[in-house]
DNA sequence: TGGGCTTGCGCC
DNA sequence: AAAGGGCGCAAGCCCA
């Protein structure tokens, strides 16, 4: 069931079969030429293949056409089993730090540099495996359903930077042109920014003005008699000012060009396909991180380019007001669960007296979640903390846990961090109160309020992946590529690329598995997660 | 010249 | 329109 892959020195390959307890049983020696071979003889079946890190191991297996079904991935597991509140009282808890820490701050992507440390002496992967077992069995079974659902993130990270979100250069640089001007030779302002640049430039009188420079552009505009604190564009658009509007363009296409332009595109898009690297685990909440390209911030400027191969489609997938969900699921509120079970959350709060309109129901949640004080979101907490108590006390224990210097956990056990020394407030002088520190007090609290729901979302989201991979694995033949499989993923939305004839079928298989993630999560607990969903042929035609 | 910090803005 | 949480990236700024 356990086969633990561990490379040796001279880059042969040990797979050690193990019982579920991680102890050895036999063990295989693997030359390197041979593991494509070796797993795919395995697969599929019912091995769990065991390795230090997905993003080493996998990528090559991938390339050599070799799909697995399953993996424990040892980094990314260590990193949970650490510091959970559930394995609170296991060894692995108790461990002195070891190299397995250390690596679990390791950027995962350069290969060689990771194998070198896994020749460590104490990288021993096999006694790893062990202690993570006897973590795993030895506490609260949500645990083990994490660090599953996060191994399994991992092989969908790196099916996903295998397969790529296809992306048309050509379509790209006739967006940006249409936007920017031609291309520019390289240095060199485009046409249409060097244009609105001059625009400013008169406007206030400012012949040398570089509109790119803050500091600059402020001196400018006081200059002119407009005193403002910064120059971002929240702050400008409430001016004005025959300078705000060509100013207000410069800056959204100078944005264009910097993060998405010309240099985008050499860069990050090869054949057809833009490759990013996904980083599971990456953010504290758990929720992935990238690496290169801005995968997770890709602005619906550029969606246009993203097109389906000819003869396949796009299937974008968005869950619905994700967070209040989860929120309705953990904390049990039967009230707001059945809000919930209307495909728009929010129309339901009005529509049950909650709130008067929907505006008020989406800033009101949202301030619960986020920590709001101010404006609605603060006018609205006392209604929602009437209409939802359950909810409300679950993320307000999580703030005031926060505040206390404690740390939270999510649904399935991922554990906050515990804050840092500057947080401390001195409790020896209360008279003296250290209105800073009070200050960064509330502002952790605020941090482990949004912690505990945002990482039970993100756990949401790595079920309905986990179980989309497998199922969009079986509505095809051949390799990866060939079959419907996922493209990218932003948090809560999935998109996959599919042949045509098999799109009606993936939409219908991605609402099952977002129902099968809330069950995975909240058993028979009645909430519900709608996605909407759209079959397009490129990005940008969807919502 | 080069690294680290700040600003601003894209995404959820 | 902004408010509250989590990020990555590019350009400018600042100082060694």
């Amino acid at each position: 069931m356990y086969i633990v892959l561990e490379r040796r020195p001279d880059g042969g390959v040990l797979a050690h079969h193990t019982d579920d307890g991680g102890r050895v049983t036999t063990t295989d020696a693997v030359r390197e030429g041979d593991l494509a071979t070796y797993v795919s003889s395995r697969e599929p079946g019912d091995t769990r293949w065991v390795w230090h890190d997905t993003a080493a191991w996998y990528p090559r297996l991938l390339a050599a056409g070799v799909r697995v079904e399953r993996c424990h991935d040892l980094r990314l597991a260590h990193v949970i089993l650490r510091s959970s509140l559930f394995t609170a009282h296991t060894s692995i808890a108790a461990a002195p730090s070891s190299g397995w820490d250390r690596l679990a701050g390791a950027a995962a992507v350069d290969l060689d540099a990771l194998f070198d440390v896994e020749q460590r002496d104490d990288l021993d992967p096999v006694a790893e495996f062990a202690l993570q077992r006897e973590a795993v069995t030895g506490s609260d079974a949500r645990i083990g359903r994490l660090v599953n659902a996060e191994s399994a993130g991992a092989l969908v990270a790196a099916e996903m930077t295998h397969a790529g979100l296809p992306w048309r250069a050509d379509a790209h640089d006739a967006l940006l042109a249409a936007a920017l001007g031609p291309r520019p030779r390289h240095g060199e302002r485009p046409a249409e920014l060097e244009r609105l640049a001059d625009e400013v430039r008169r406007a206030l009188d400012a012949p040398d003005l570089n509109p790119d420079s803050p500091p600059e552009l402020v001196r400018a505009l006081r200059r002119a008699g407009i005193t403002v604190d910064s120059t971002r564009s929240h702050e400008l658009k409430r001016i004005e000012h025959p300078v705000i509007p060509p100013l207000l363009e410069f800056k959204k296409l100078a944005r264009l060009h910097t993060a998405n332009g010309w240099h985008w595109l050499d860069t990050w898009v090869r054949d057809g396909r833009f490759r990013p690297v996904y980083v599971p685990g990456g953010v504290v909440t758990g929720r992935w991180a990238s690496n290169g390209g801005g995968a997770l911030q890709l602005p619906a400027q550029v969606r246009s380019a993203v097109i389906a191969d000819p003869g396949w489609k796009l299937v974008v997938a968005d869950a619905a007001q994700l967070e209040p969900r989860v929120l309705a699921g953990m904390s049990a509120d039967t009230a707001m669960a059945t809000a919930a079970r209307a495909s728009d959350l929010y129309q339901a709060m009005v529509d049950s007296g909650a709130v008067q309109t929907r505006e008020q129901a989406k800033y009101g949640i949202l301030g619960a979640i986020y920590g709001g004080t101010r404006g609605e979101s603060g006018r609205m907490l006392p209604r929602i903390t009437r209409a939802y108590p359950r909810a409300m006390a679950l993320v307000e224990d999580a703030a005031r846990a926060g505040e206390r210097g404690e740390r939270v956990r999510t649904w399935l056990g991922r554990t906050s961090p515990l804050p840092g020394e500057a947080m401390v407030t001195s409790t020896d002088e209360p008279d003296a109160v250290d209105r800073a520190a009070q200050g960064r007090a509330r502002a952790w609290g605020r941090f482990t309020r949004n912690f505990v729901v945002q990482g039970t979302a993100a756990e949401w989201a790595l079920h309905w992946m986990a179980t989309l991979r497998i199922r969009l694995w079986e509505l095809g033949d051949g390799r990866l590529e060939e079959r419907p499989h996922l493209a990218f993923f932003l948090h809560d939305e999935v998109v996959v690329h599919t042949p045509e004839a098999s799109a009606e079928r993936v939409a219908e298989t991605i609402r099952e598995c977002a129902a099968e993630a809330g069950r995975l999560l909240f058993g028979s607990f009645p909430i519900e997660f709608p996605l909407s969903v759209a079959i397009v042929d490129d990005y940008g035609q969807a919502k």
